[in-house]
DNA sequence: ATAGAGCCTAAAGTATGCTTCAGAGTCAAG
DNA sequence: CTTGACTCTGAAGCATACTTTAGGCTCTAT
């Protein structure tokens, strides 16, 4: 069983530099793994999805605080359910927030891209005709 | 007729200090304005929409590089017509990729609002009850 | 058993995106 | 006509998010 990685082949595995890694953990993104007896780290295969989700989120102008605050949220405990109900409450809206920028901005481009193609008579324009990848929501 | 602001309006209208507003002049996001005789600068109405714009972008994590080349499409002449289109495509291949990753993270947050109310037999959660603000796509 | 790739730490350096500072002119109200 | 809020420029400073450097140990293949 190859359930273990090291710094590098996760580093790999999610296109970003072992320093990086690092960096995370340092900020408590990532969890400290375990080391080898000579002190290298090594992960789990579950550490390649926290690290994409960290990554997503990076993409997506989260700052690292929040995503931290974001990922408390995901492994959060039973208690302070209060408290965790109420800051998943602000982060979903924020998130829904930049959902609506981010549609607004997708429709200022397919505008342009209209505007664009009409000018020039293109009606085979790939952008265009392409379909909808927002129809199915989940 | 009030149609020319000062800096200083220009900023609270939007929300930002004078000081950004010139940073983002200096990075030839904004375009330089008139000045009156003594040198202040004045803007256009049209100027709020520019800067709505980039904070839209900024807030979605585009880098002000990035939404320079946002700003030079959406104010394109018709020359150059091939490259814009090619920039616009990838451009809008970005924000499509970016909208998924959002509805992704959304639906993590969802699921995770969603054990936590069972968990609380909580059937009145504000959250899980909202509607949809993505149904309405454009 | 040694060369080279990979890993370690701590600290300094860098790019981006502003903010603050210093020093000075401008404008509107009282 | 002065006081205070606003504006100007240029330069330095700062927070975030890494990257690079330095110096050294480890692991794998030849």
């Amino acid at each position: 069983m190859e359930t273990s990685l090291s710094i590098g082949t996760l580093a790999k595995e999610c296109g970003l530099t072992v320093e990086a890694i690092r960096y995370y953990e340092k900020q408590g993104l990532m969890p400290k793994p375990h080391r080898t007896e000579s002190g290298y780290r090594f992960y789990k295969t579950t550490d390649i999805d926290r690290l994409s989700f960290i990554l997503r989120l990076k993409r997506l102008g989260f700052s690292l605080k929040e995503i931290r605050e974001l990922l408390l949220l995901k492994s959060a405990p039973e208690k302070n359910h209060q408290q965790i109900h109420q800051l998943a409450e602000e982060k979903l809206e924020d998130i829904e927030h930049r959902i609506k920028d981010m549609l607004r901005v997708r429709h200022d481009l397919v505008t342009l891209l209209k505007s664009c193609s009409k000018a020039h008579q293109d009606s085979s324009c790939p952008i265009l005709n392409a379909s909808n990848p927002l129809a199915k929501d989940s």
